[in-house]
DNA sequence: CGCTTGCTGAACCATGTGGTTCACCTTATG
DNA sequence: CATAAGGTGAACCACATGGTTCAGCAAGCG
């Protein structure tokens, strides 16, 4: 069972777009963190924050080269968040097809799905 | 595509382990917030925060019931949660073997996976 | 060597988060 | 009607977050 901590900061991480935008720039391919902070408008040291906590989520690894930081996917822990959503999902399918059905049927006569 | 603040407020609801709880919970069935709130050993003032977020995210619905407040699953924004995940998940499958190999073979021929 | 470039750390600020207590309102119940 | 039970809102608190500026420090370059 993946640790609950791990998740909070994999989500965590998930939930600025910011972040997620690191995120989807860094699967074209490595960048240093000057080159991330640029599409931005936001300062080295913002985008640097950013940085540590995909880093510290383990979403992305950097490495210092010369006097810049590459920094590059490490989506392992996708896995993870996945795992949970998708473990949950498969769970309530079924919970929650019956309990539409139960709800919609008790509550009001009305089809409000979308 | 899904819109960002969706995804912000739904990943961000998913980050803490409190609401995770609340969600695995109410896949069991519906639940009141006292009920919600009693096995955390929290007030119900705070457990109604978390609802609320939750409520937010579009994850939980809840109605009056009497003097209760019931809550139950609405799991259709975790789709998008999801969807974004596995869309990245699969773009970069095939970039990260690649790098992979690239980045062990050019910064040190040790095998560093776990 | 000396200057520029890229990053880093510390300090700071506004705002959000996770939690509490207290007062109150509504609904049951005797 | 009186009282208890469940929930809600406001106010408060400590701490995290997302961002800045400013002062460095290490690496390249002329």
């Amino acid at each position: 069972m993946v640790q609950q901590a791990v998740l909070d900061r994999v989500f965590a991480a998930l939930s600025d777009p910011t972040r997620r935008g690191v995120l989807v720039r860094l699967g074209e391919g490595p960048a240093t963190v000057g080159e991330l902070a640029e599409p931005t408008g936001m300062t080295l040291t913002g985008m640097k924050k950013h940085v540590q906590v995909l880093e510290d989520a383990g979403l992305v690894v950097t490495e210092k080269v010369g006097r810049t930081r590459q920094c590059r996917l490490s989506a392992a822990p996708l896995d993870d968040a996945m795992a949970w959503i998708s473990f949950y999902q498969r769970l309530w399918a079924r919970r929650l097809d019956g309990l539409d059905a139960y709800f919609t049927m008790c509550t009001e006569p009305e089809g409000d799905k979308k």
